[in-house]
DNA sequence: AAATTCTCCAACCGCATTTTC
DNA sequence: CGAAAATGCGGTTGGAGAATT
């Protein structure tokens, strides 16, 4: 239901007079009835922009900067356990918005997609081409080598159906999929994972199985 | 150097829930 | 107790700057 204030308030970007103002009622005022703060401020402003403002920008203690490799890997494990309910998992990561999570997450899942769709029709491509050449469909055929590794085709296709794996891909995805040794046998290790049915691992289970690019590293070094 | 495309992020919108009267 | 107002949340949009052609 929006207030009058709402309807006559101004918008778009906020000036440097404006924040000033904001932070000074706030002080004042305290957190909270954001109305009659809009209202006893002066601003011209709705309360719910008063509140995104201060919530996203002028707040006390808000982290500056990119996500660290840190804050990546709890937003990632909050998101395959909680969906996308970026205020809570913004309450995981002090400093954090759930708006700057919000974005994180979007920018990060279109270029997953982006390389899913790359990288899907890079194994298609391997497989007509191996098909054509190969008169008898045997198991082999369902195998494409990526860097000298073989990897599993209808592995990747479960990591690209299904959105709870497509997350756990995208997880991996920053290391870069599919380029480097290490990187054929992380996609190998997820899909026997999820090949066994042992998904759950993964989902409940930073504890079992740490999706983090340190942790997997080391896995692969002693494999 | 100019035009186009891409990426990031601040801010808005609509809906649901909670609080106030 | 019910209606109105306030607040919170998640999805979406638009603009600025960077990167690419």
């Amino acid at each position: 239901m929006a207030s009058n204030q709402e309807c006559n308030s101004r918008k778009g970007p906020w000036d440097e007079d404006e924040d000033e103002l904001l932070k000074a009622s706030v002080i004042e005022m305290g957190e909270g009835r954001w109305e009659s703060l809009a209202q006893t401020s002066g601003l011209l402003r709705s309360g719910k922009s008063c509140r995104l403002r201060w919530l996203n920008y002028l707040r006390p203690n808000l982290k500056q900067g990119r996500m660290s490799v840190e804050e990546e890997e709890v937003i990632i494990r909050l998101q395959q356990q909680l969906g996308n309910k970026w205020s809570r998992i913004a309450r995981m990561l002090p400093g954090r918005t759930d708006n700057e999570i919000k974005n994180y997450w979007r920018t990060r899942v279109r270029r997953q997609q982006w390389e899913n769709r790359k990288l899907e029709s890079y194994v298609d491509g391997r497989l007509s081409c191996e098909q054509e050449s190969s008169s008898a469909g045997t198991d082999e055929s369902r195998s494409m080598s990526v860097s000298g590794h073989n990897v599993d085709k209808l592995s990747i296709q479960n990591i690209t159906d299904d959105d709870t794996h497509a997350q756990t891909a995208a997880s991996i995805s920053d290391f870069g999929i599919a380029c480097s040794p290490y990187e054929a046998w992380m996609l190998a290790e997820l899909s026997n994972y999820q090949c066994d049915g042992e998904e759950d691992r993964i989902e409940a289970g930073y504890g079992s199985w740490d999706v983090s690019g340190e942790s997997l590293y080391s896995l692969w070094e002693s494999s």
